[in-house]
DNA sequence: AATGAATGAGGATTCATTCAT
DNA sequence: AATGAATGAATCCTCATTCAT
């Protein structure tokens, strides 16, 4: 046990570091999402994750490396929250469940989380090339994503081939976009019924059956 | 004669003055989309559209009212065309037609003017509370636009009954993503089939009939 | 007269542009020859200048380039005020003349401005291979000046042969040294008495004869 | 025995810290002659030298006060091979043979160690007020040793009389800006050739005899 | 109307130094 | 002895805006 001492002090330090790290991260993601990013400051993110600006740097090489971790770290917190809801959705509950839990726990990720969908949709669009093309790449994870639920969809029939990219990325951005339109409307309707709505649309389309 | 002279040097200078301002407008226009607000400096403007900077004062009051500017010039021009193409849809193809037009013609729009997408999706997001609100009251014109065709169609029974404002936005917003994706993938597409695509999915939805 | 007018009116602006400009660069050769290069802020010379610091990126790209310009104008005016004391030698004063009158021009120059010392001396080497290049540039074409009567003088048979070009240079490092010398001590020594030795051990060594 | 322990591990715990000061020294020397002062950080010498930065501290009081003790170490270590050279010399020789010993002695060390031909020329220069005094000293200490050679030779009567200092500081300086500009000239001449020549100068002078 | 010189607030980043461990 | 996390002072440069001409 104590030849565990030394490496345990170790683990210690580590997660010490780690864990400042996220600790700034999710500074910096209040921050972000109430001011956007070239409101912010480094001394603001500082601030709130109780440190003095100069601090940041030694965990961060840059303003930039900070919001690309973040966008990368809130990317996979929803996804995974995603998958999560897809995988738990029981067999004989048909084919349109995993379709239908997908778009909810989306909803109620972002919903939950608005600073989020405010980092994702609003600001990284517009601050310059390298983070649009990290925004791409993360809403085409996405896309990937929804694509495999479409696919395997289609191969049992359950909803009707076609281009299976685009039908996913229609899914997305509409899912989206809606997630986005929430922030600023109250327009009164739980994340579900709008996830309902979402999917009964896609699904059905507008024309009667 | 000396007395009209005035007169009509004012009427000279008055048009001189209106069209220095869509000169202003359409240098600022190119260069909003090509380098984004925050790097655009009032210089580079002046310098596209021929003129010192410190004239761009003259004419706008500042670098944000510019910008406000040009999203309300680009928007009523965006929504003046797609009204005409709606307009000019026979009435005997039937309740589904003027739908389709606008899309398509949104799409065309959008392909014919890539800057306007740029401006519109990635820069007016990002720009703090103000520009976001006046994007949303932009957007939410749409939507009423479209809103009336729903709700129209929605009489006819051509299509299901439902939220006819949701039903509106989700369509407002699936066309507006489907043209900021174009500008970045190419996916070799024409307006066209992406915007047949597009109301095809809305209207027949992904279950089989 | 009249048609001079607007031309003269340029003159004037271009000639307050110019003297801006080379108020900034007296300003700043006060401060850089005060307090070194990097302790010297854009704000010690803007104030110096009687101008907001702001505006000191009208005249000049950068605080280097800046420097770069001091560098070139006070070499110039340097090597300007030996040609002229050259130019002015009298034939009839021999071959070692032109050569004193070098010398003697250039302690003298560098006696009633020290802080051109200071700049070229001692800052410069330090700044980063630009200005070392720079500066190096600026030695040698002392150096170049200095091989050309040493050159004429050997072919006159006044000096003995050898290599013409490490001769230029170690008169010209000799001199600069005892200049930059003089900066720092208090020998009590005029500038002539000091010019005097120098040529004299250069032209009758130190050997008897 | 435990009574000798502590007072052996004292002894051993110096000489590693004695030690340990050299090799800082050593890579400080290094990295302050390839970037230099101020682009040169302890985090780079503390690399250099196999160190966390902070223990720098452990040895040295500040960045500066390890500079000045680099200068110090450089100049006892050129100065005890002068004068080993000087001491060399075989009194047969000839009065000129110490006073060409040392120049030759001087420039082979200096193109021996390039590092601190840069530190002594360019940093030393450019480091403000302390740094400046500490190389007049040290080139003083320089001219001390040279005026010794001065007025014995011209107590013998081998050289001119003269002021004695200022001829001593003219030959050091000379030789001096000599090595210095090795540095950055391929002129193709060894140490040996350019200390003929700058011995040859200063005793023959450039008068033909 | 037009010009362009002048202003100065604002912010990211670096790095010597300290100190708890 | 050694480490490296934390600090925060210090400064260059940008650029929207004003205003005298």
């Amino acid at each position: 046990m104590a030849t565990t001492e030394r490496p345990l002090r170790r683990a210690v330090s580590d997660a010490d570091k780690a864990s400042r790290r996220s600790d700034i991260l999710a500074a910096a993601k209040e921050v972000f999402a109430d001011k956007g990013y070239h409101a912010t400051t480094i001394a603001d993110i500082a601030k709130e994750a109780g440190l003095s600006y100069g601090s940041i740097y030694w965990y961060y090489e840059s303003k930039e490396a900070l919001f690309h971790a973040l966008m990368s770290a809130e990317a996979s917190a929803l996804r995974a929250h995603i998958d999560a809801a897809v995988r738990a959705t029981p067999g004989e509950d048909g084919p349109a469940a995993p379709f239908t839990a997908a778009v909810r726990a989306t909803l109620e990720f972002y919903d939950a989380d608005r600073a989020l969908v405010k980092l994702l949709f609003r600001d990284a669009f517009a601050l310059g090339a390298p983070f649009e093309r990290h925004l791409y790449d993360i809403h085409d994870s996405f896309v990937d994503d929804a694509e495999r639920l479409v696919v395997a969809a289609q191969r049992q029939g359950a909803i009707v081939p076609g281009p299976s990219r685009m039908i996913a990325f229609a899914i997305t951005s509409l899912v989206g976009q809606l997630a986005h339109r929430r922030l600023s409307t109250e327009d009164g309707f739980g994340a579900d019924v709008v996830a309902d709505f979402a999917v009964g649309l896609l699904l059905n389309g507008l024309l009667p059956r």
